[in-house]
RNA sequence: GGUCGCGUAGCUCAGCUGGAUAGAGCAUCUGCCUUCUAAGCAGACGGUCACAGGUUCGAAUCCUGUCGCGAUCACCA
């Protein structure tokens, strides 16, 4: 509509002042005034010196003769409200009806390939808090950009090796006693986890031992003989050691089976994996050619360097002067691998917590200075801390919340609270059990993602398990009624007369519907899931105030069928817009 | 100290490329279930949009500065 109208005006002022306009405010008009959109005249008097109550009223008049979907206007100040006919509302309604994929554009072969990156946690711990905003974040950015249209390709790049994971083995091996997550009952991400805390426990009090005997705590530190272990198990582990190898592999496999189950849970999937133990050696040819082109260079200890005081950054180092690869290099590495695997690729999306801003911000640059056609396409979601009440998430401090933990939390809540209710009686136990999870799962999943991805979020636990208000549960659970309504109703057929008289309410909803496509759009550009969650809680609460006042009474469904199809239709919005924020809609709950 | 991000109701958050009287939820208070799902609806209360300047018909939004919070500035990853 606002297109329409656009292309119109553009040529009436063509015609009438021989003037080009680039572009025109329109916007949907405020309840508190009469129309449904807004042509905000004020920027045109610069072009068209009038007052702007006239030149608002003789475009009034002009849309109203030569556009039919308009059929009448009036002027407040320098804003002109127009009324919008109902048949251009029913035909959206059709068009919703008719297109099962409403909103969403299907990717095909010419469409541009997109890798985005997420999750990517090292293996010595079980995901966290932060894990799951990262998945999330990740998991709906991939389901938004595939919906405006873009082939997407999942991935992560696992750390799975180094000194944490050696930490972990060592004291697997000391203090183990042969435990694997048989034996234990543990999951292997928990189990390594343990050892990872064992460790640390031991270590401590080797340092404490140490001070008391005089020793510095600089030293000891360093003298500790637990540390020294690792450090030596981590040569061996670079020397390809067979038996140190082989621990880590089994370990690291432990925890690989523990994160499938955390990621199943939590609804994420992955097309590929890349793995730090493959690739951290890569990047250095890149380095090499780098070096060649004159992009980067050498300092006397061979060190190599990137100078990049001209884009208002610093000097960054590449590679280290013994030859070995630093963070960047890996990174460089990768990027590279990844175009190898994906010669089609056109972009990635890097879920990263903004703690790396500056290093994303050096990478995106290396990669355009050494010329890749892709690096214009390069985007790191950068999203902030979760932080709780309590204050900061410290993994040697004991205040971080496990993600599996989080999640038995949040079923249990859904099932206590739905228990209460009685909403679920009469459902079998399979049945209840899984939407148990469901409710819980749309409660986190929404209370993380209606955040924007850059501000820091608050996790409060209490709020997060309220199921009443801004909340998954809410919109679930509208979705539901929805059904419900359908399932009564036998047809959910539009009525075509375009003679109806549409409830203000009606066209408050009809009108939200409209704009799902450009939410998606916007989403997508700004990859931003909290765009569509904002979104479709506006959708179900005009929803849920338009059923209020105007119910559909299945006495009467067959002089309903718009208004039947009009529920079909919002059913299906919200519906699409949950799948793209991860979370399911349950029929019935 | 340099750089980046954030600062909107008691709390948690929306507010798209500047537009009309800044919006929700939670909390507090008031109504609404013999009707199709009350995890709901309607209403009340609650604001110097951190502060100060600037740009203009018009600023929460853009610019500059100040303050506060956070992150970052390693031959760590």
């Amino acid at each position: 509509m606002e297109e329409l109208l656009f292309h119109q005006l553009q040529s009436y002022f063509l015609q009438q002042y021989e003037k080009q306009i680039e572009a025109f405010d329109i916007q949907p008009t405020k309840p508190q005034f009469e129309g449904d959109l807004t042509l905000v005249v004020f920027p045109l008097l610069k072009i068209v010196p009038k007052k702007p109550a006239d030149l608002a009223a003789e475009l009034g008049n002009f849309l109203v003769e030569k556009v039919s979907e308009v059929e009448a206007y009036n002027v407040v100040q320098g804003f002109l409200n127009l009324q919008i006919a109902p048949f251009y509302y029913i035909n959206l309604l059709h068009k919703i009806h008719q297109n099962p994929n409403f909103g969403f554009s299907t990717p095909n072969k010419t469409s541009d390939k997109i890798l985005v990156e997420y999750s990517s946690p090292n293996t010595n711990k079980p995901l966290h808090l932060g894990h799951v905003r990262n998945n999330l974040l990740g998991a709906s950015v991939a389901n938004i950009l595939a919906a405006s249209g873009n082939r997407v390709h999942t991935t992560q790049i696992i750390n799975d090796r180094g000194i944490h994971i050696c930490k972990s083995m060592l004291a697997w091996q000391k203090y183990g006693k042969g435990e694997t997550p048989e034996s234990s009952g543990l999951k292997g991400d928990a189990l390594a986890g343990k050892y990872y805390v064992l460790f640390d426990q031991h270590y401590k009090k080797e340092i404490a031992d140490l001070v008391a005997s005089g020793i510095s705590e600089e030293q000891a530190k360093n003298d500790a003989s637990i540390m020294q272990e690792a450090k030596a198990m981590l040569v061996k582990w670079e020397q390809n050691d067979s038996e140190v190898r082989a621990l880590w592999a089994k370990m690291n496999g432990w925890v690989y089976d523990g994160f499938a189950q955390t990621y199943s849970r939590l609804g994420v999937t992955f097309d590929s994996f890349y793995y730090e133990s493959d690739t951290y050696v890569l990047g250095k040819e890149i380095v090499a050619e780098g070096l060649e082109k004159g992009i980067f260079y050498k300092k006397e200890d061979h060190s190599v360097w990137v100078d990049l005081t001209g884009e208002g950054l610093d000097e960054k180092l590449l590679l280290r002067s013994d030859g070995t690869s630093v963070y960047m290099t890996q990174d460089l590495g990768t990027a590279r691998l990844r175009y190898t695997n994906h010669p089609d690729m056109k972009g990635m999306v890097y879920t990263v917590g903004n703690e790396q801003d500056y290093h994303f911000k050096v990478l995106f640059l290396i990669l355009n200075k050494l010329g890749y056609d892709w690096a214009s396409q390069l985007y790191h979601l950068s999203y902030g801390m979760v932080d709780l009440p309590s204050g900061k998430m410290k993994s040697r401090e004991g205040t971080v919340v496990d993600a599996d933990a989080l999640m038995d939390e949040m079923k249990t809540t859904a099932k206590t609270i739905s228990d209460e209710l009685g909403k679920l009686d009469g459902l079998s136990a399979n049945e209840k059990e899984a939407l148990y999870h469901t409710i819980g799962m749309g409660a986190l999943k929404y209370y993380i993602l209606k955040v924007d991805p850059k501000k820091r979020i608050l996790f409060d636990p209490q709020a997060s398990v309220d199921f009443n208000g801004n909340t998954g549960p809410f919109i679930q659970y509208t979705h539901a009624r929805i059904q419900s309504i359908l399932r009564k109703a036998k047809s959910a057929k539009p009525a075509l007369d375009a003679t109806i008289v549409l409830h203000e309410k009606e066209k408050t909803v009809l009108k939200t519907l409209g704009q799902f496509p450009s939410v998606i759009t916007a989403a997508a550009k700004q990859y931003s899931p909290a765009l569509v969650a904002n979104y479709v809680y506006e959708l179900v609460k005009q929803f849920n105030s338009y059923y209020q006042e105007v119910p559909i009474l299945v006495d009467e469904l067959q002089v309903q069928s718009f208004r039947v199809a009009l529920t079909a239709a919002t059913g299906h919005v919200i519906q699409k817009s949950l799948t793209l924020l991860g979370i399911d809609a349950p029929n019935r709950m």
